[in-house]
DNA sequence: CATAATTGTATCATAAATGTTTCAAAAATA
DNA sequence: TATTTTTGAAACATTTATGATACAATTATG
């Protein structure tokens, strides 16, 4: 398990980013100032911390010079204005940066990458004869590319990394479209059918029944 | 993976190049006086060596008599007016020299050309037909030299470095462009349009919808 | 200072992705 | 088995992104 913690004192963006991580299998903590970051870090492990520059008590600046006997990979939040600001942390040692507004599916490619750079994963998935290149986001079958448009390559993700779990098609669509299910739509059920058709998947994308989709091996 | 040292005791300037730097793929760390410097040295191997002229505790001319044992590359920094220091520094052994205030582009060029002299790796990149001398900045396909303007060779020197790898639009610009990406231009996409023409690189820069570019071979 | 080269913006056309609707097929329920 | 509900499949409409071109603005160069 991941776990990141998110040093943020604006409550709103702090949550949510905590529930869009969580989303993606992350679990996360939230510090609200500099103070309370610096105290969390002492006492557990984290893999990786997202950090506000504009904090009360610690600001960011101070406390990524605290971070860094730690190893911890960073990346900053900042507002797209403050310029300064950013380029101050990414001087100071921040492994990558996002700004407010931001967009969700960037930040957990950010995310994702951070954590490759440092934990040197593979970012290729593999299940049978498919294959997900996560840095490049070419899908191969049986070793032949096929073109997957972005809905259909992030639920593809989340499948093969929620293989054997029955997941609602509110989940999907939550993870995925990054807003609120409101039901009632056969939005997922459509994009499922297109993955289904390109990659050959009938028999590993289960349909079940009143709940959602399935992936299996 | 290249480290990179900079010993200078001003912080603006200090992460103005490690932020530079750590862009284009350098782990930096910072002394911020002769004395750090040698302990860092001595502690830990560095490729490259940044170093101001005008230090605390020792100076640079000091710290470069002391570097000699290492066989480490040194590049000076200097401000502009201090000439005769420069000369000293270079007398003294540095391998290339950078005044104060200096450009981004130029100082990142400059670290390449030192770390290729040392390690004698190859100044030329090649990609198919494609041939990049990073040296001369002469591209060339199919053995004729293709004229690039500066964005476009930035451009194709960051795919073929990050070959197979999506790019997002705003990576793209902030590595070129070293500054924030604020959204909704076309401007990537536009330079893309024409590195391809120009290059006939339609099917290796691929356009990854709504993410970015792709280089591959 | 004038000219040329580069860079960036605006526009339009085209292509691609997305989402809704419809109807047929399948599954559950009684 | 009949009925209801859900899913699959196809066609279509809508939205959005990219390619291409022309032109404006900026920056370099003599």
């Amino acid at each position: 398990m991941t776990h990141i913690l998110i040093v943020e004192d604006e409550a709103t963006i702090s949550n949510l980013l905590k529930m869009a991580l969580e989303k993606h299998g992350y679990k996360c903590d939230c510090a609200f100032d500099g103070e309370m970051g610096a105290d969390m870090i002492e006492n557990k492990h984290y893999d990786l911390i997202l950090l506000d520059v504009m904090l009360p008590k610690i600001n960011g600046f101070e406390l990524i010079e605290y971070i860094k006997g730690f190893d911890i990979p960073v990346i900053f939040i900042t507002a797209k204005t403050d310029i300064t600001s950013r380029v101050k942390g990414l001087n100071l040692g921040a492994d990558d940066y996002i700004t407010k507004p931001f967009d969700i599916t960037e930040l957990q490619a950010r995310v994702e990458a951070v954590l490759r750079r440092y934990n040197k994963t593979s970012a290729v998935l593999t299940v049978n004869d498919l294959e997900i290149n996560t840095n490049s986001r070419i899908v191969t079958k049986n070793g032949k590319p096929v073109e997957l448009t972005l809905k259909e390559y992030e639920i593809l993700l989340l499948f093969v990394r929620n293989k054997n779990i029955a997941l609602y098609r509110e989940m999907i669509y939550e993870n995925v479209w990054n807003e609120p299910y409101m039901g009632d739509t056969r939005t997922v059920d459509l994009h499922i059918q297109r993955l289904r058709k390109k990659l050959d998947l009938k028999d590993n994308i289960q349909s079940v029944y009143k709940v959602g989709y399935r992936f299996t091996e």
